[in-house]
DNA sequence: ACAAATTACGTGATGCGTAATCATA
DNA sequence: TATGATTACGCATCACGTAATTTGT
């Protein structure tokens, strides 16, 4: 029987040219690796080393039982990741979203109906969120459009609506609706975790200076205490909304709001069914 | 370290599905088998197995490290089995001939330029010989023509013409050429071991009896003392004849001179130069 | 003299089979 | 009751490391 800790000496004496470098390499004695490759010529039944008193060098069975070494052991190490890799899928349901706002109602929902099971989400742009979904790595994605695609089984969910937040003495304060070129220019306070909704300011509002705040507490601070205007959605004004003196003003461009779609491939359909159902 | 002995376990538990017949099957005890399972489980780390008290089957897992595990054990088959190959093909050269003749004056030179080595020779029609060249069954093969390839290497040996061998009272027993369609209709001794030769009085002669004898002894005793016309050739003629009262008559077709072409693939030259140099 | 491979030798780990146990069909 | 999986246990094997040997640089 060959066996597989003599195919890693092989590969390991390939690999450093002598018996000594690969031991030490190896954490193992000379002798260890002398008695190995013995075996594994007593196993094949053909010699695999040209021998001299104190050296070794492969002949060509010896490169060729080499090759085969290195192809079998990529195939042992990748069943050993893969099968780890599956086991943990089997646990496991990914989610990638979007955008935080509709990502939250997903893990929720997710956590109460396969409480045994991980919930491990994050927030992409909507190509890589796209690739995930093909290559498995996520089981489910949450899209602001419908895909147009067979393979995949969609869902619509929730919608989010942007309004501006400014302070009540400001100028659209009295405003039931703008567009948010009419804002272009005045500098304004926007919290960065808000996934695909980054681009859309930047974008209609090229003249502005976004004051960026990675820290929600900090973001929230500066919202009472200063009179930047800045960006809330309904679904964040629902989860706790301290007025904090500031009027809503809804946005006018269509951009702003979205319906969000809970996407996964058809045949992975069986796997979170539950959690389809649970937002109809 | 993933033992590759428990791999052949899995993958016979995969096979028979259950760990007794699996063990009977392959000749060792049933706990051997569940600790052999053990221990891949305990090695890749996740489980692989459904268990109920007295039921094994694969999960998920399971079913892809059996996958994994076929693959492996036919990979290290198939690596001892190449490596024997190989073994095998460095002490061997392996010659394939059109016919007999030419083929014993190979072997004759190369048990003499390699007495280390095994020559094998055998007969076989030119277009499998080809083939077997290619395929590295033959290192070298002898054709009766010079085929046309810039892969191989081709040199020129010995010719071979073929006679009429009649019994003095024959009617052509004093020409001094014939066609062998003049003979045709008439019944003679045939050897079967002659190669490709085989193929051209069934040809040229179609209204004749070939009377074909496999035992050497056999044709030689018929060919002293009956009055069938047979054929011989003259390095046939060189190794031994009595001359049995018979009379040697040219054919004069031109298939009947062939000139023999010792041919290797030009990468394996070297393996038998001196062979090719010996016929100079 | 040093480095590399191999052989000798004693010891500890380990992996086997037998026997016993448990559970299910 | 029979079959299949697992656990317990004792024993023999075997594979390791240390030490000694040989040989070539």
């Amino acid at each position: 029987m060959i066996e597989h800790e003599h195919l890693r000496h092989l590969e390991a004496f390939a690999r450093y040219g002598t018996l000594s470098k690969a031991a030490e390499e190896l954490h193992i004695s000379q002798p260890t690796l002398t008695r190995s490759m013995q075996k594994l010529e007593d196993e094949i039944g053909v010699p695999l080393f040209l021998r001299t008193k104190n050296h070794l060098e492969f002949n060509a069975n010896g490169e060729l039982a080499a090759d085969y070494a290195r192809r079998i052991l990529e195939q042992t190490d990748s069943m050993v990741e893969r099968v780890r890799a599956l086991d943990r899928a089997g646990r496991t349901i990914s989610i990638g979203s979007c955008a935080p706002m509709p990502m939250l109602t997903a893990v929720r929902n997710a956590t109460h109906l396969y409480p045994e099971m991980t919930i491990s989400s994050e927030c992409r742009d909507c190509e890589p969120l796209i690739e995930g979904l093909r290559s498995e790595l996520y089981q489910i994605i949450i899209l602001p459009y419908r895909p147009e695609d067979k393979d995949l089984y969609i869902q619509k969910t929730e919608t989010e609506t942007l309004f501006f937040a400014v302070p009540s003495g400001h100028r659209f304060a009295g405003s039931n609706g703008i567009y948010m070129k009419e804002m272009d220019g005045e500098n304004m306070l926007l919290y960065s975790d808000i996934g695909f909704w980054h681009s859309l300011p930047r974008e209609k509002m090229p003249h502005s200076r976004f004051l960026v705040q990675t820290d929600r507490f900090a973001f929230e601070e500066l919202m009472s205490s200063s009179i930047l205007p800045c960006f809330v959605s309904d679904i964040a004004l629902a989860d706790n909304w301290n007025s904090a003196d500031r009027v809503l003003v809804p946005i006018l461009d269509p951009e702003a709001k979205v319906t969000y779609h809970m996407v996964c491939l058809k045949k992975t359909l069986s796997k979170v069914r539950k959690l389809f159902l649970s937002v109809i």
